[in-house]
DNA sequence: TTGTAGGCGTTATCAA
DNA sequence: TTGATAACGCCTACAA
């Protein structure tokens, strides 16, 4: 009984006694018709009760309004914290996305694009990061990446740079007395390697003193841990007595790093000090709250719809991009909590 | 220069002197053709750098292979992991996902739904708790709701009452004094509601003393903090000297609560053990890896994909499904970590 | 094994 | 302000 055809522009022509045409202005171009005949045609869409098929309409005028999403994973906080931000968007911009999630396997994720493209999306947004650029640039859509190796083409990153600067400041402010940076080994062409050079640069400026300690993190909770173990242990020692600023690459590492603190000591030692950097949900869920550098999850998905948006009318337009890809930065931003603590400021 | 209009198979068609159909046929049935031709024709597609349009496809066959996700939000660990797997079923089913966020707003996934019904989805996951499943019910599209009131649909659901009981038993092999279940007022409709069902029955049945506090939980968390902070100060008082086993609703009350714990008594107070629900990052992540009631999100995912399947071949052979909707539920795993201890097992 | 012709449900282009 | 007609790119009988 249910799978009675559905009502097409046809029915509800016949039922009005207008054409097709008609019908489709209603949708597209109401204005055009009389408020009559309007009124004609919506009575008749509920009676009918006509629901749109968007599928014939893309194929009639190529917009499929379709935007494909590559993440490489869902499970890392900044990740889907940013998918919510960027589906999000729909009430804005209106368009639909099919999201793909790649795990890091470039053969997996390039059928994956090839799967999109046959569903003729007009923009592709990348986070997962095993693409080369260099491959993106060479689609024939419109793309954009988010915090990844970006050469050859348009994106949108938080300014790792400044937010290295800010973590250093943060430090520095609380009078510590030596500042350390843990990362794992990155490639200067990712925007997350702005993070070393801006902490590094803003100790040399101001004349701090800094060590900047390079593990292999991020391949295991396990593995993390023991490194985080290591390094405690020569911080407790290298630095005893003295008071260290720790700036660790990101809230899943700082967090781990705090456990770890408290597990040994019992608590967060008072010559530590402590801040992470994207502001996850761990660096508000640990045991202390962590102080954190921020990346504004909001502005980045916004801006990178809007210039999907523009490269997307663009190439309407004109032919190709002539000019170079853009290159949009975001701010990040410093959110002390209770790793770190500012002197009190002077009152009066 | 980039924007000649894309190849069809009317220009493989003319370039091969085969016939459209014979193209299709490549595609379809690449067996009905020699092997010749279909070298032939391979090779065609390659020169002139063809690309699927599966719109059009869509428009011929009705399939669209979309399936349509409606979530609440991507904040909470679960959902995105759950999503990750869903997402992951792609390379089992092939299914194209078009994911909403509806941040529980009914009104706006009411929109949504239409919205994805427009583009033609063969199915819809709904995680998103606002609609009603009654309302879900009278789509035109077989429906599989997750974790959530499903009286009307078909569902996939953790079995919570079990996980309730295996939260039980393990406080029980702990041997502690009393058994605690903090929740939030919930209906029982929905499934979470088992654990507390589960819970108490099996403190019941085995003559276990034991309290379920119930708490407007989940608001903020701030309140959450104040709210577990008095439960915290209530159960040392009430029951000073005797073993608590907390049963907390979910991993990240769980941290909470593990975490005033730390920061009132300094550590994990040895009268104290403690299990969360959904084994999510937080439970793994936190000071003390906490013992967890842990959901199958892989295999709730695989069971939401396969029980949509076998709805959208019925739907599509038989008129409308005439028997009750069916409610697949997968078992919990208890996952025992660092805040509970069973007594060792007895050797030899 | 291959081809012909019609259809899927819209929009676009003319014309009236 | 409205209509007729031809796309859009593919699939599917039916025919050969």
């Amino acid at each position: 009984m249910k799978k009675s055809k559905p009502v097409t522009f046809d029915d509800i022509a016949k039922y009005t006694h207008f054409s097709k045409t008609t019908i489709s202005r209603y949708f597209n171009n109401p204005e055009s018709l009389t408020p009559q005949n309007q009124k004609i045609i919506a009575e008749a869409l509920k009676k009918l009760d006509y629901r749109a098929n968007k599928v014939a309409r893309i194929l009639a005028n190529g917009k499929t309004e379709f935007i494909g999403i590559l993440m490489p994973d869902l499970y890392h906080h900044f990740f889907s914290r940013i998918l919510n931000e960027i589906l999000g968007t729909y009430e804005e911009f209106g368009y639909k996305f099919l999201v793909f999630v790649g795990n890091s396997k470039e053969e997996v994720e390039r059928r994956y694009i090839q799967e999109l493209l046959a569903y003729r999306i007009e923009g592709l947004l990348v986070l997962s990061h095993t693409i080369p650029s260099e491959s993106l640039a060479q689609l024939q859509v419109p793309v954009v990446t988010i915090e990844r190796e970006d050469a050859q083409v348009c994106s949108v990153n938080t300014d790792n740079y400044l937010g290295g600067q800010q973590a250093a400041a943060l430090l520095a402010d609380c009078q510590c007395d030596v500042l350390i940076h843990v990362n794992s080994p990155s490639d200067p062409s990712i925007p997350a390697y702005g993070r070393i050079r801006g902490f590094e640069e803003y100790c040399q400026s101001h004349g701090l003193p800094h060590e900047v300690i390079i593990r292999q993190l991020d391949s295991s909770q396990h593995c993390d841990q023991q490194l985080l173990r290591e390094v405690i242990d020569y911080l407790d020692t290298a630095y005893q007595g003295r008071k260290k600023g720790v700036f660790m690459a990101n809230d899943t590492l700082a967090n781990t790093f705090l456990n770890l603190l408290f597990r040994k000591h019992g608590c967060f030692p008072a010559d530590y000090q402590l801040v992470g950097f994207d502001n996850s949900l761990t660096s508000s869920e640990s045991v202390l709250p962590i102080s954190t550098i921020g990346q504004q999850v909001d502005q980045i998905a916004a801006a990178a719809i809007t210039l999907l948006q523009q490269q997307m009318q663009e190439s309407k337009k004109k032919k190709g991009a002539t000019q170079g890809p853009i290159h949009q930065i975001i701010p990040p931003v410093p959110l002390e909590r209770q790793t770190t603590c500012r002197p009190e400021p002077k009152k009066g």
